[in-house]
RNA sequence: GGGCUCGUAGAUCAGGGGUAGAUCGUCACGUUCGCAACGUGAAGGCCGCGGGUUCGAAUCCCGCCGGGUCCA
């Protein structure tokens, strides 16, 4: 349906010729008058291994400079690649494509872009094909999207189509590429609520680039059909390409896998640790290496059961066994996921991500773990760490990598031991499943299998082997990961976005708060009053966003009053809702307004010291640190960061005294509005901790060396602040801490309260404040000397007391009958009593006492035991009486009730019970 | 953001309403020229904290604190 968008003149005037693929069915364009296929797999072959498709080998470095050159030379702005954690996103965690750089605001025209047109070589994290890396020879966890962009809109066409074909079969033929071995491939392309035409570029039977064109976006109603979802046309279309660096890299080397063009250094170092010999010039090894990654260009590998549709195919190829087969790959296979996985740690770590089990972390500690997994079935006994302090080492295109390699080694140490100790749980709790299961001579359950990694992160192969050792087979199915998925519910809940249908057209409110910062009364004219809500003109009031709650106040008209209890903003439109049910105000009418000022500095107060807080803790901490959330409230305020290990009390007291001195230097607060593109470059993405706000223009706030994109309301000068009083650490997340403080008043406050709490404590242990410590160790040692002490002589007492019982026992029947009530003694004693006296086979014991209502005791001898007498059942019987309830087992018993007054009622309940068990 | 789990002696863990346990480690004694090994014995517990239910809670329920882990 898309047909005619593909009908280039560019294609038209350069000898192309539109054909079918006879195997796939597909459109493509060529100027090889003899070509019967597409030119993709799996209608094609790879055919540049062993035989490159470029005039001469390139590694990453020249390759890349290559392209951006050439893009430079016809006009282009070469921009710096932004990290691989998308922090200027709140839907994605990694960066997945050079476009994603531009996503949303840029991309739906909101906001301009850095340059028109443009070009970067973005690195990039992709992790679904996880399971392939290594195997396949082709795929990477991590890559260079190199690209150019143009961002037309209906004002403003920079190129499109044509242009963007034209750069690309230019920039082949500058690289020597034969052009009839070159196809440009009609292919829909949909993603991110964004589709388009596009053509795929392939070469040798490689897809080296991407071409999209931009230029529909996802709409219900909208008419055009891609990929069973609707798309409506776009004012802005936009030229998204995508060049693979590294595959640009491989089809100019033709090295068997990819892994070895890209990372040659990496790959020979860890062949060497893995103890391979990996000898690209032996034609035989070279030859197996290259018909694999042939075969698997073909196929879907993923799964046991492709893997080995894809050794049966090798191995008959080229004329040896499976098995053997097999026991060359999977060791280099390794090494290569390996050298991939290493060099993705690097990007992680590089950019900033600290580990976690939630968000970006959780992906970041998933591609570790694995790492781990497969250096140990490699035998490479060599730290994490140092591997990728290697890699690091090699990527000379990214030095910031190096400045801050002292955290990512201290990281990465910490997440080996971590995982370490997490297997070593793992293993005893799985050895003591697995001789669970033995003993009943049943199998070990899949759903045990799942639960193990579930719950407790324990890989099935460990579960598997462990229990092997143990003696308990394990077959484990191929589907296990989507087992696990399937065990998860899916529970999918849609936040139902309330929209308010009657604000659309209203003008949008104008902000009077950063204008006038400090002013608290203000006058207006309503515009709308909905439901309570009413909608100004202008105003004062700031309404609740970016973790600062609303202002209160007062509206007057006339001579009513009405109270506003809620302030939010929605579309620009600033909406007050007031408590009171009957609203004499309409549209037109001038009101006054007045902000509750103690509210509102208290907010201030805290929303500043956020920023000081956050600063004092960067420098305390390091660089990595991130906010990762923050609240106000009006007593408190809190703000979580991103730390890979607990904050110790020491950098706590060190946060307080640096942010306190910040207020005490008593520093001016900047804000200014500024373009989002130019502060994006002039400050980095670190504007953005506190959250990525809409629009074209962004307010920048600088509070002393802290610079960040901040809509609230804050004092003028730290001074104003006021005394920063840091109240408690939080660890809310694996990697995220949190750390809670009170600022000027609610500081005192706060200070006056804990104050108040020493005093009364010390007071309670008549010694002053600075005894306090000592003393209660002192009390509590005493306390635990005096319950041992207790314990031993309650021992005795029953000891004494059980030897008189005895020899005042009725005789019945020849047993040994004792039903007495104690004074005095407590449950404990009773049962110490009780339980001597059982010794004594002919022993049948009820002891009851006073104490905190009725406690009741029976124990019996052995033949007493045999003779039937249960104390559970007399116990229950003789409790009823006193109102309570008891029970035991057979011979020994307690319980108890409230009547005490029944004590003997009891007692005597239950010897008629004994007496009439034993006769 | 959602889910699942765990917190008991110095360590590893049993017990899952009815007198707090095992193994290792520690200490003492015995055996030995001495050590290891062995034997005998002992010390070591606010059963994470706070509420609730109950005659009775380590155990059941709720909240908090501290860990572990899976998914988006």
């Amino acid at each position: 349906m898309l047909d005619d968008e593909y009908q280039l003149d560019y294609f038209l005037n350069n000898g192309f010729e539109r054909k079918i693929c006879p195997k796939c069915g597909s459109a493509y364009w060529t100027r090889d008058p003899d070509r019967n296929n597409c030119g993709d797999a799996p209608c094609a072959p790879y055919s540049f291994i062993g035989n490159p498709v470029f005039n001469k080998p390139y590694d990453l470095s020249t390759m890349r400079e290559k392209f951006l050159s050439f893009f430079e030379s016809r006009g282009h702005t070469r921009l710096d690649r932004y990290p691989v954690i998308a922090r200027w996103r709140d839907d994605i965690y990694l960066t997945i494509a050079s476009i994603a750089d531009f996503q949303p605001f840029v991309t739906s025209g909101l906001v301009p872009p850095p340059a028109n047109p443009l070009t970067i070589s973005q690195p990039c994290i992709r992790l679904p094909d996880l399971d392939s890396v290594g195997r396949s020879g082709r795929h990477l966890t991590n890559f260079e999207m190199m690209a150019h962009h143009a961002f037309n809109n209906s004002q403003k066409e920079i190129y499109w189509k044509d242009r963007t074909v034209q750069y690309c079969d230019e920039l082949l033929a500058e690289m020597g590429a034969d052009a009839n071995a070159v196809t440009y491939k009609e292919e829909p392309w949909a993603g991110g609520g964004n589709a388009g035409p596009c053509v795929e570029v392939l070469i040798g039977g490689l897809e080296v680039a991407t071409l999209v064109f931009m230029n529909m976006q996802q709409k219900k109603s909208g008419d055009i059909i891609i990929k069973g979802e609707s798309y409506e046309k776009m004012d802005n279309y936009i030229v998204d390409t995508g060049y693979g660096l590294e595959r640009f890299v491989w089809a100019s080397t033709g090295s068997p896998t990819i892994y070895d063009a890209v990372l040659p250094e990496m790959v020979n170092e860890l062949m060497g640790l893995a103890g391979i010999d990996h000898r690209l010039d032996d034609p035989e090894y070279a030859s197996i290496l290259s018909k694999n990654a042939k075969l698997a260009g073909l196929m879907d590998i993923t799964g046991a059961a492709n893997l080995m549709q894809l050794r049966k195919k090798v191995a008959a190829d080229i004329g040896i066994e499976v098995d053997t087969l097999q026991s060359i790959m999977e060791p280099v296979e390794r090494v290569y996921a390996i050298a991939d996985h290493s060099r993705c740690l690097a990007f992680m770590f590089g950019d900033g991500i600290i580990p976690s089990n939630v968000k970006a972390g959780y992906l970041a500690r998933l591609v570790l773990r694995r790492t781990i997994r497969l250096m140990n079935e490699a035998g490479i006994n060599v730290p994490l760490n140092e591997i990728v302090t290697m890699q690091i080492k090699q990527m000379h295109d990214y030095p910031e990598f190096s400045q801050h390699l002292d955290t990512i080694v201290e990281i990465l140490k910490r997440e080996q031991v971590k995982y370490s100790d997490t297997l070593d749980r793992g293993r005893r709790m799985v050895a003591k499943s697995a001789q669970h299961y033995l003993d009943k001579g049943r199998e070990f359950p899949l759903d045990e299998i799942i639960r193990m990694y579930d719950t407790h992160g324990i890989p099935p192969e460990i579960t598997s082997d462990v229990s092997r050792e143990i003696g308990l087979q394990i077959d484990l199915p191929d589907t296990f990961y989507s087992l696990v998925a399937e065990s998860h519910s899916k529970a999918e809940e849609t936040d139902e976005i309330k929209s308010i249908p009657e604000i659309e057209g209203l003008p949008p409110t104008k902000r009077l708060y950063y204008f006038e910062p400090e002013e608290l009364d203000f006058e207006a004219k309503v515009v709308a009053v909905i439901d309570r809500q009413v909608v100004l003109d202008q105003t004062l009031f700031y309404p609740e966003g970016g973790g600062q709650p609303a202002d209160h106040g007062i509206f007057r008209y006339g001579n009513v009053s009405y109270h506003v209890a809620d302030v939010h903003i929605e579309n620009g439109i600033i909406l007050h809702a007031v408590t009171e049910d009957k609203i004499d105000i309409k549209p037109g009418d001038n009101i006054n307004g007045t902000v509750d000022s103690k509210r509102r500095w208290a907010h201030k107060r805290h929303h500043t010291a956020t920023h000081v807080v956050n600063d004092a803790a960067k420098k305390v901490l390091g660089d990595h640190i991130w906010q990762a959330g923050a609240q106000k409230s009006e007593d408190k305020a809190r703000i979580d960061l991103s730390h890979f290990k607990r904050i110790t009390s020491d950098e706590l007291k060190q946060i307080e005294l640096i942010a306190n001195r910040t207020v005490m230097a008593d520093i001016p607060i900047e804000s200014f509005w500024m373009d989002r593109i130019e502060a994006e470059q002039e400050y980095g993405f670190i504007l953005y901790q506190g959250g990525v706000p809409p629009g074209k223009k962004i307010r920048v706030l600088k509070v002393g060396d802290d610079v960040e994109a901040c809509g609230g309301t804050h004092v003028s000068n730290t001074g104003l602040i006021g005394p920063i009083k840091i109240l408690k650490t939080e660890r809310i997340q694996d990697g995220v801490e949190r750390i809670e403080y009170a600022a000027g008043e609610a500081a005192v406050k706060r200070w006056q309260e804990m104050e108040d709490l020493l005093y009364r404590s010390a007071d309670e242990l008549k010694v002053t404040p600075e005894h306090l410590p000592e003393t209660i160790n002192r009390f509590f040692n005493e306390w635990k000397q005096f319950k041992k002490d207790i314990d031993r002589l309650k021992g005795d007492l029953a000891e004494s007391y059980a030897v008189n019982l005895l020899e005042s026992a009725e005789d019945i029947e020849g047993f040994k009958v004792v039903a007495r009530r104690i004074l005095g003694a407590d449950i404990e004693e009773l049962i110490k009593m009780a339980t001597r006296l059982m010794e004594d086979p002919h022993a049948v014991v009820l002891l009851a006492s006073e104490s905190n209502g009725v406690k009741i005791v029976a124990s019996c001898g052995q033949f007493a035991l045999q003779r039937g007498v249960n104390s559970g059942t007399i116990v229950r019987e003789m409790c009823k009486v006193v109102g309570g309830g008891g029970g035991g087992r057979a011979e020994l018993a307690q319980g108890g009730g409230p009547d005490v007054e029944r004590i003997e009622e009891a007692l005597k309940k239950g010897e008629e019970l004994v007496e009439h068990v034993i006769k």
